[in-house]
DNA sequence: GTGAAAGCGCTAACAT
DNA sequence: ATGTTAGCGCTTTCAC
């Protein structure tokens, strides 16, 4: 065996149509799957394409067609395990339809999002498919807006007045999260959560708040936002309780916003659901194995990726129309983290 | 603002040489830095190119060169955090060098690997990094070989005699594992695993077994292999349990090895370390603010991906020279998930 | 039915 | 110092 990698060249669609007798062109229509070929020819050209072990070059054929069998999706990032399935899940669909993905990651920074979607632009790919750092007006859906780009935005995104947007409906996920621990008997909840992902954020904050206050009007709902990083959170965390605030149950509305709030529990000795309870917006796989099993909310990722490709590619196929803005509906799982006050999670001191 | 997005047509290379009162062929050299151009002429480039916005059609570039400036990256899977981050990471080396990333997950299934590399191949990428689901003698590493494809294997491998390769170092991590769990007092340890991941659990297993051995020579490790699957694993290792066996220690040999572990340890009412102490081959950001936290060996992502990446291009600037193996070294993180069995994990029954 | 010709957007020899 | 020519591998009129 050979160190180096011989690059021998692979055949192309000439050296198929020399050795079929045919031209190139006519190699084409059969892979194209044309009729109008001699069945004789057709069977030479399989024949050559089969000993040569010949395959179209995507790229060259994109080149001549006007659009690239390219499909673009941009991360915030790939770490999580939702993102992980979203494009996994992305992937798989464009393969379904003969479409390649690229995947890019904009860890969390709109700068490299705008730029990611540039080199897009320049790869001229079909579609973009965009789950935006912050929300659907930042300056990457601008990028897009200005050069004509065909998307669809998902993720931390409720509607848009140019492209489709797809995401969990975060709303009504926090008025069932609602619904259950003010059920539980909790009255004193604190909500945890990112400022930067303005409007999801805001919704899963007012859809928690309007149903928590309309269930039990003495319900009160302390908010700890930080702007955008985590450990700024974690302080303000550390902050709030150090106060001596001592809420029932926490309901963090993003996943790493979750294990924060179990670090905390933890510096602070705090067992769930006996001290305190917990919810988390997003589920992951620890989650149940760990113990308590903790109670999330579960997106439903399948579901945004195929809603997401079918409206890119209606898009891309040419469908006119206003763009569409879809939720789809969540799963909260209730674990053994949420518990109720009188089972000792109760308001002390 | 329009819903049907538009899309007005890129300025090409001739819209910016007509501008500009030159040549196509001018505008090509002074985008690649070319020195020969006058002065003069080279900022009316610059300003046509600034004026029109335009940005080199990487695919048409690369059609033109012999080489495509893509590097192609299969994982067995997204949604984990190692492989997220692995992903991330190579992207981001991928793109330093001006090469773009196309990653695909194989969801741990050979037959998919081979045709993603199939597809890799019609693409013409320069080079390939692979993450064989099973180990490097699978059928993708010999589609590469047989069709002379440049590429690097990693995590999942030991050395090939055709490719480079880059691992954990899995074997002197769970020597350590081992010196750490003899040296707390454990003698009846359980090991967890996939059989199917052959070389790298072989050595994870043997690297444990030899240090084990030779620090306490009666010490009594048992072996819960999988072949292929997560769940059989759980059915096994629950008839282990069932068959009244209680070792003071499981040492995972993978991630999924430690949740199944945890959730046979939940089911039968046990708790980390007093009933019985955990550590798991691989770290998960969750790991740490469970309680307990759990122990874990963490790899060494960042290294594997720049290493792989180093050899990857050298191979693509026709390095030649024998395969290169390397093994990266990993830290074992111990956390409260292990304990004495005098402390109270000791055997029983 | 089939092939010649044109060209997608670019670059690298080779002339000039 | 610059332009002309000739493709990369493919598809698509459009004559024949």
């Amino acid at each position: 065996m050979a160190h180096r990698q011989d690059q021998q060249r692979r055949a192309s669609i000439h050296d198929v149509a020399s050795r079929a007798g045919v031209s190139a062109a006519t190699v084409s229509k059969v892979m194209a799957g044309v009729t109008t070929v001699k069945p004789e020819n057709a069977q030479r050209v399989l024949d050559a394409i089969e000993q040569l072990g010949y395959r179209v070059d995507p790229l060259a054929s994109d080149m001549r067609r006007a659009k690239r069998r390219i499909i673009g999706a941009i991360m915030p990032e790939f770490e999580s395990e939702f993102f992980g399935q979203m494009v996994s899940q992305l992937e798989s669909l464009a393969e379904q339809r003969g479409y390649t993905l690229v995947a890019a990651s904009s860890r969390e920074s709109e700068a490299r999002e705008t730029e990611i979607l540039a080199r897009m632009h320049d790869w001229r790919v079909a579609g973009v498919v965009l789950a935006p750092v912050r929300n659907e007006h930042g300056p990457a859906a601008a990028f897009m807006k200005t050069n004509g780009m065909t998307g669809v935005l998902i993720d931390r995104v409720l509607s848009d007045d140019a492209f489709d947007t797809v995401s969990a409906d975060s709303a009504a996920a926090s008025a069932e999260v609602a619904r259950q621990l003010i059920g539980k008997g909790h009255r004193h909840i604190l909500v945890v959560g990112l400022g930067e992902q303005a409007a999801t954020v805001r919704a899963r904050l007012d859809g928690f708040r309007a149903t928590a206050l309309e269930l039990a009007p003495d319900v009160r709902i302390d908010v700890v936002l930080a702007e955008t990083d985590v450990e700024p959170l974690r302080a303000q965390l550390r902050h709030y309780f150090a106060k001596g605030e001592r809420p029932t149950a926490v309901y963090s509305l993003f996943l790493k916003g979750t294990l924060v709030a179990l670090s905390e529990f933890r510096r602070r000795g705090w067992h769930c659901p006996n001290d305190i309870s917990l919810v988390g917006f997003d589920d992951a796989e620890w989650m149940q194995v760990t113990w308590p099993a903790i109670a999330a909310v579960v997106q439903p990722v399948r579901q945004i990726a195929s809603h997401a490709m079918e409206a890119l590619f209606a898009r891309i196929e040419g469908e006119a129309g206003p763009p569409t803005a879809r939720l789809e509906p969540c799963q909260v799982l209730m674990r053994e983290s949420v518990g109720s006050p009188a089972n000792g999670s109760g308001t002390r001191q």
